[in-house]
DNA sequence: CTCTCATATTGCTTTCCGGCAATATAAGGA
DNA sequence: TCCTTATATTGCCGGAAAGCAATATGAGAG
């Protein structure tokens, strides 16, 4: 109970299945989450660190960026059907289709202060 | 987005999670939902009306009875899909157990000062 | 070690939500 | 009409949660 709980939590804010929508398309660091989304860093952090918890999402260190990306779903049953609905489910939201045209001109190179 | 955001904060609370397994097994009226949950009528009425929002129950008066019941889904495509997910969903968990155990022996003869 | 930069954590404010008591509504029986 | 009763609505309180600014952490570069 707590597990699904948890997962509905996780999906009953707008900005988090955001989230989860654009790591459909691919793999994104925090920065360039938080320039799609357009809130405060600290927030989008926030948002991961709940969503990990739930199951549905995973972050993998790579050098100074931290990479975050769908689970599979091996962790919870509830997690992985969710996600495998909202595959389809959204897509065609025309708030969803504004954020994904806006996901593609956004690359983590122009973002940050680095010259990788 | 909005009509699935409504299904998910619908589901994110425990007793309203349990209503919707108990209104699995058979319709229900508010003062049988409250004493098998043991909370005040209003809060409820109020999740009642919420679940009801989300396309999620649908209400039937009956007398001075109003009947609860889950919908068939048709008025969105989340709660059909969500309802479907719920049938088989937390059968095992012990809390549901107890819960299907107290809704057995609830009778609303037995609770309400009526002489039916 | 020191500096920089991407991210995490903390502290705080505001808004939302679950709970209850009190009251209003609506329907049946007298 | 008037009373009873099941449910809905209202008003309020305390805790959860989303947001941001400020600060801490940790990793790479020099």
């Amino acid at each position: 109970m707590q597990e699904f709980i948890k997962v509905m939590k996780a999906l009953s804010d707008p900005n988090r299945v955001r989230l989860l929508k654009m790591l459909q398309r691919r793999v994104m660091c925090v920065c360039e989450i938080q320039a799609v989304l357009g809130i405060a860093q600290p927030t989008v952090s926030k948002h991961l660190k709940l969503l990990e918890g739930a199951g549905l999402v995973s972050h993998r260190k790579e050098g100074l960026w931290v990479n975050y990306a769908l689970t599979d779903g091996a962790r919870s049953p509830y997690a992985a059907s969710l996600l495998g609905n909202l595959r389809h489910w959204l897509d065609d939201a025309p708030e969803i289709q504004d954020l994904f045209k806006r996901s593609k001109n956004i690359r983590r190179e122009d973002l940050c202060h680095t010259r990788h």
